[in-house]
DNA sequence: GCAATACAGTAACAATTGTTACAAAGCTTA
DNA sequence: TAAGCTTTGTAACAATTGTTACTGTATTGC
């Protein structure tokens, strides 16, 4: 494991810190699709992700959801942080994008990584900061865009995380990220099509211009 | 300033780190309506809020708004750590919402005290969580509510921050916090108006139901 | 191959929100 | 008090989004 997270993360923290990670933390490979954390539950550990990626969602007490923002390499969940620090439930989804690597570290760590290493303090606030930022880009699109153009960026921000052009997913299951119906994607992606801007199949959407 | 602060801080922070917030910290009386924070601009000073509230807003470029949340006693404006840290530039708008007093922390103190203190370190931690959370429930609001229940929703916000029953606004102000057009706020109003939810003066609402 | 299921296309219609336009009422200031 | 500005009320209409219903076409499992 240690190799892993020197490549990955060896930019961001010293050796000891690094040491420390490959003692407590736990390597695990996660497939596409798994659900690593549920609304409602109570977090134990935070992720550090090493490749793939994670999708991260809002529910609300009806269970309809909206995306919130992927995480990649090098990301880790800041909410998880909070839940960990305020001992709350979860007050989100997380759902594996991709088949993903990461390391589990128990949260009692974080206290203690956060007194004793600057470069931790430092990745937390970082994350922190991160994820507020992608937060408002989220209200940016919710509150400014119309419906089309939040699905191209959808679109777009799906190729960005699988590295590829050729997006896996049914309608429906946009539908369900961008809180909205099934018609409505397929309306908007068949004018999309008609555009030159993508080209559908069944479970399978190409996005011909970036 | 030190007994304000003392007063409103002195759970929070040792003595050793109010001493220092007074030397270093400038106290402010801000107006109702006061800009303290435009988009676009650098940021050299985080605020302390010792009373009154502060609104916050995204704004996009075409200049369209959006109310994403109030400060009160006791918070810090987590965006502005986020753009210390990084030395971005404002993304951002700051409006006082009340009169407002504040203690002005110049960002130079922000790294040497979250090495020094953990109380700092416990505060801006905090900070980040309250704020990411209040981002995503705006964000609630955003994706799963209509208009109705948003303006609702944003009325007894403002009669909780306004510590009144009586919300001194317009209707195209209103607009604007919600990011729609003032004839639908104007609409809006008048159904809660018959429904017996508030009374509708010029200028000024008050908020019947609670 | 056949039945069951999942996925996508489309029409028709409903609900919500946004836009334009104009009138009336209240406040401000000369 | 008259003129001018701000604020609110309202109608009529447009655009966007949501819903229901039905069709056809892949895909899966037997």
């Amino acid at each position: 494991m240690i190799k892993e997270i020197k490549y990955k993360y060896g930019h961001l923290f010293e050796d000891e810190l690094l040491e420390e990670i490959n003692q407590v933390g736990t390597f695990k490979e996660i497939p596409e699709g798994f659900e690593l954390i549920k609304p409602g539950s109570y977090i134990k550990y935070m992720p550090l992700i090493i490749s793939g990626a994670i999708k991260v969602l809002r529910e609300d007490h009806d269970g309809d959801e909206l995306l919130l923002y992927f995480l990649e390499q090098g990301d880790t969940c800041a909410m998880t942080l909070s839940c960990c620090l305020g001992h709350h439930k979860s007050e989100i989804k997380a759902i594996a994008e991709t088949d993903t690597k990461l390391v589990m570290i128990p949260i009692e760590k974080m206290e203690a990584w956060t007194t004793k290493y600057k470069s931790w303090r430092n990745f937390v606030f970082s994350s922190y900061h991160k994820r507020l930022i992608e937060t408002i880009e989220t209200i940016d699109s919710i509150a400014f865009l119309n419906m089309d153009d939040r699905l191209l960026k959808h679109l777009k921000d799906k190729t960005k995380i699988s590295h590829t052009k050729t997006i896996n997913t049914t309608h429906q299951q946009i539908a369900y990220d961008l809180h909205t119906s099934r018609v409505v994607i397929s309306r908007l992606l068949k004018k999309l099509e008609k555009k030159g801007v993508v080209k559908l199949n069944r479970n399978n959407i190409e996005v011909l211009e970036m």
